[in-house]
DNA sequence: TAATTAATTAAACGAACATTTAATTATTGC
DNA sequence: GCAATAATTAAATGTTCGTTTAATTAATTA
């Protein structure tokens, strides 16, 4: 989809302009982040996204050498960055299975609040089949989180720690279901449960309720 | 994207063929139905999809007109009456909350083992952001569905059969995301966890432990 | 059987896309 | 201050897309 909308910048004439340098860089990987996650990689054009940063789709080619390029460098850059905290936090949890999951959701949520174009990229890019980002999760997500997790919950239910009607592996699955998909549609379910309004710590408080209280043994 | 494999149909000659006639507009709506659910609506070219039923892609546009119409009539056709059939099993349930949401979790997965194409074509144009199918979700799936679940949620918490401390609307996205989520990202967590395999009744099982668990009161 | 209608293709059109090239201007190093 | 380099734009290229038009052939009707 191309933007359509203007911002009424005067078109700026060819050269080298004064000042700032290397901070378009950045500014095209924001206009970049907010694309992707709004319309999806293959249906930004670089068009929009220079638009939207004040310059020309050149530009874009002269910073990143592609589109695919460009891609990459968000992913290196601003996605997998954030993934590797959440890791990090979930390493550090002891063997409680109550812990992870609490962890978790909090960490997650907390990315979210700072980086709101994550669930919609997560879904068009990870969830969706061609998604572009498929590779990065099989490769270098999967082992530090799903994987994780599957072998703590795995781990906790052999000492009986954990509900053994549920099945550790799928326990993984339904954590993403009721933390990231909740996010991803939360446009989706304010506008038809509008009324009273439903806040993000009501979301947390609800999530951690149903798996604390489906966990138990 | 543009299938670049031809079943190698030699190419037929322009001109009325002999025998079946509306037959034809059904394999276009097959091929529409496996094309926006595998790439998404706005990505499955005309030309991909008519390729798929071996004709031209201005038949496409004699039998429907255009590619929004024949966007409306996959959706009139063959989207919107699995929904209602869904809608229909969950009227004639009664009010206790753990027969409803055990018919809503086996009606959802006897219409995705006969139509597959249903989970990615909910993810891209349901979920995603600025999908072509959300008017239809706001307009007409979700008085049918999501809000009467949450009706009878409410109904079931104020006179106690139901977990006091979860929230009754936010039960139904919880519903959805231990659901059709795991439908949707089968691919994925069926390469994460593979050895040994998951079966689709032991999904089942799982999500209905984790759901009865975790409404009790 | 002759005329009309239905179903199909090939070809063309204009728009949008990613990318490349050449020109243009500011900054930096000497 | 001058040459080299860095940052930017305008314009052009070739591809793919949805749609339209005209031609072609089978089925239907009278």
């Amino acid at each position: 989809m191309t933007k359509t909308t203007h911002p009424k910048q005067p078109p700026r004439a060819p050269g080298r302009p004064a000042g700032d340098a290397q901070l378009q860089r950045e500014r095209l990987l924001d206009a970049a982040a907010q694309a992707f996650a709004h319309t999806g990689i293959q249906a930004s054009s670089l068009r929009s996204i220079a638009q939207q940063a004040g310059v020309t789709p050149a530009l874009v080619n002269y910073y990143f050498g592609s589109k695919q390029r460009l891609v990459d460098a968000l992913v290196e850059e601003r996605f997998l960055p954030l993934i590797s905290k959440v890791a990090k936090g979930l390493q550090d949890a002891g063997d409680d299975p109550r812990e992870l999951v609490e962890r978790f959701v909090r960490s997650l949520s907390a990315m979210v609040a700072s980086h709101p174009w994550i669930p919609p990229l997560w879904v068009r890019e990870i969830l969706c089949e061609g998604g572009q980002l498929r590779e990065q999760l099989t490769g270098r997500i999967a082992p530090l989180i799903p994987l994780l997790l599957a072998q703590r919950f795995a781990a906790a239910q052999a000492r009986g720690a954990l509900n053994p009607a549920l099945e550790p592996r799928l326990l993984v699955v339904s954590l993403i279901g009721l933390t990231m998909l909740p996010y991803a549609a939360a446009p989706l379910w304010r506008g038809i449960f509008a009324n009273p309004q439903i806040g993000d710590e009501a979301l947390i408080a609800h999530t951690l309720a149903l798996l604390h209280n489906g966990m138990e043994t």
